[in-house]
DNA sequence: TGTACATCAGTGAACGCGCGTTCACTGATGTAC
DNA sequence: TGTACATCAGTGAACGCGCGTTCACTGATGTAC
């Protein structure tokens, strides 16, 4: 039932232990997106219902835990962009992705751009090169056979679907994310001054 | 019934008082951009070389010394609104000042974002109201005599702004703002799918 | 199936830290004469 | 101009707090027999 291709190298967990496990990732899910990635890991250690040492065993440090809690989503997303690779429009497949994107990126209360900006091979997984890449997968057939324009990065789109997760995190306004997003695809698929789009969009 | 934009009601402030209290807001500005709305207000008072009790006499809680730091920057913000509102182009007016805003965001590491999520009203400042109506002027004004399209609001565009001044608070790379708001910038010139903006509204 | 025990995992009090904040005290200022 | 003094401002040690982190100890697990 588990998801992962081949994650499966570290010796079996101890029923106990991988039950804790289970319930700090649980915890620490909650509270990053309560609190934001510098939430505090005691709280999530006692929301777990275990005590600090437990946490400390199983993730060394905050970004250890932060990676692991991430991991689950960003492989979801990056098996997302796989599959809508190979999908009708490109304009849409790419519109779906950077949707469940920004929805991602705001359960995470920037907690996504936290990691993205960190330094990221020290822990193993690069989640801001997957991300990075599943994006430019999907924008560069989106460039190539849809309407996308050009001159547009897969890093530049992403740090701005990421503004709009980071801004809105707080928002009461429920609609405001996919507002800002469809304002940010509609420049997507714009040239820059005036010339008009050649075909249809999406 | 004239509460006065300017500041000339408070007792005049004894010299001593008063040079502390410009080494306070210099040392918090920095302090703030370099660590955020959150950081130290103990770090701010030793960088300014005064006593923590000296910081709490001048400004009772953070709040407050946020508010006197985005003072000045929030009332120039509003002054070259007004001034943008009687120049040449209304598009190039809209997108001098939102330039000019984003500049204000990105070195306040979101610190605008911060006063302007929450409850503005309690400490004397509106921050959120100041610089939201000075967007809707240039905002209804680019929209009536230039090519912003109809179905855009000042809210919304602040978001996005005040997003790509978060998302790119850490960025390396230096040119990466300016890209990111001409894109936005385009989405507001532009309709959604080829339709002319329907009417103009409110 | 039952039991003994080595090992793995969990516990939680305790430590040091920096934070926000307070307050009794000291010092500086500027005014009245 | 000089001085006395009331008042305003600054000081910084101290407090309580929650944090991250550790570690000696206790407990649970699963395996060997």
């Amino acid at each position: 039932m588990t998801t992962s291709h081949g994650r499966t190298a570290r010796p079996p967990l101890r029923t106990d232990a991988r039950l804790n496990r289970e319930q700090l990732l649980a915890a620490a899910q909650d509270v990053f997106a309560e609190g934001g990635p510098g939430a505090s890991l005691n709280e999530i250690a006692r929301r777990a219902g275990v005590g600090p040492g437990t946490l400390y065993r199983h993730f060394p440090n905050r970004q250890a835990l932060l990676t692991a809690v991430l991991r689950d989503r960003v492989e979801g997303l990056c098996g997302q962009a796989e599959k809508l690779l190979t999908s009708d429009s490109p304009d849409q497949a790419l519109y779906r992705w950077l949707d469940a994107f920004l929805a991602h990126a705001r359960s995470n209360r920037g907690m996504g751009s936290a990691l993205m900006i960190e330094e990221p091979g020290e822990l193993g997984l690069d989640c801001h090169g997957l991300i990075l890449d599943a994006a430019a997968g999907l924008l560069t057939r989106a460039q190539q056979q849809g309407t996308a324009r050009a001159d547009l990065t897969a890093d530049d789109l992403l740090q701005l679907v990421t503004g709009i997760a980071l801004s809105t995190v707080r928002s009461k306004d429920a609609e405001q994310p996919s507002r800002l997003l469809a304002l940010v695809l509609d420049a997507t698929h714009e040239t820059p001054s005036g010339k008009t789009p050649p075909h249809r969009n999406r």
